[in-house]
DNA sequence: CTAACCTCCTGTTCGC
DNA sequence: TGCGAACAGGAGGTTA
């Protein structure tokens, strides 16, 4: 599942071929989670100018206007230079100067979306309410610390809802719990300097280790140039259940926590 | 406002 | 071995 490291990944291995290509053809797929919001027309003959990344979201900016990219949970991109055609679940083509930028989503939660400036109301709706990046100077522990002294719901619903620092999804969440010896169960507001500075660490650690690992690879997430990512060889909990954690041995648990299954170890990470 | 639940979708896994 | 049910989950939307 796409979460920031599986993302940055994709947007580095994107950034330098896509910059400069000038959009000739747009070929649109199977419905995604949201239309395009534009006649493709308005895309074809502008040039993508830069790739940026906003949390889960990548921006690919254009001569006027944005588009948002959201990968939803199995989507990935292909940057191809050949004329391989879209596959059943391939949604969307920009047929550029430079090659062909494919969207590749079997389960369409995924979307491209264009914006006419990044303060218009349709980029407002999606990425106005996003939290901090933990992967930059503005994430401190102090930060950290008061958005969690603000919520008293479990800390890894806390992270998850990306309100309080996006990216960290499922597998990366229960993965810095860990690494900070936190259980997930945890209210954010019980939660004093210390731990708060630990955790604060153990994002920061995880999500790097990740990104430079290539992200992980549970079953089809590869980068633009279809290479596989091998962090989940490096899971301490995630995916784990009543194997021995890595540390003490004891048998790793999963629970369900809003819907989703939350993994930790009951003798590492302390209520 | 928060928190719990629902929804979209399809490939994979599970139980009988 | 086959088949339907359950499961996986990002995140906006709805409801209480």
């Amino acid at each position: 599942m796409p979460e920031l490291p599986e993302v940055e990944v994709t947007r580095r291995s994107l950034a330098e071929v896509i910059t400069g290509a000038r959009i000739e053809a747009v070929r649109l797929g199977k419905p995604l989670r949201w239309p395009l919001g534009c006649a493709p027309s308005i895309l074809v003959g502008q040039h993508m100018v830069a790739l940026r990344r906003r949390g889960k979201y990548l921006l690919i900016d254009l001569d006027k206007g944005l588009l948002l990219l959201h990968l939803g949970m199995s989507g990935s991109l292909r940057f191809i230079r050949d004329q391989a055609p879209p596959g059943v679940h391939d949604h969307v083509d920009l047929v550029t100067s430079k090659g062909v930028l494919r969207l590749h989503d079997p389960r369409r939660f995924g979307a491209l979306v264009y914006a006419a400036n990044e303060d218009d109301a349709v980029a407002q709706k999606l990425l106005g309410g996003l939290g901090m990046e933990p992967l930059s100077e503005t994430f401190t522990e102090a930060a950290l610390l008061a958005g969690l002294k603000a919520s008293r719901a479990p800390v890894k619903q806390v992270l998850l809802a990306g309100r309080l620092v996006v990216g960290v999804g499922n597998i990366y969440a229960s993965e810095a719990l860990f690494l900070a010896g936190i259980r997930p169960t945890v209210a954010g507001n019980l939660i004093g300097p210390i731990r708060a500075r630990r955790l604060h660490a153990a994002i920061k650690t995880v999500l790097a280790r990740a990104v430079e690992l290539g992200g992980s690879t549970l079953r089809d997430f590869s980068n633009a140039d279809g290479m596989a990512g091998h962090f989940q060889h490096e899971a301490n909990v995630y995916g784990r259940a009543g194997a021995p954690c890595h540390r003490c041995g004891r048998a790793v648990q999963m629970i369900r926590q809003g819907q989703r299954s939350s993994y930790f170890c009951p003798g590492c990470q302390r209520p």
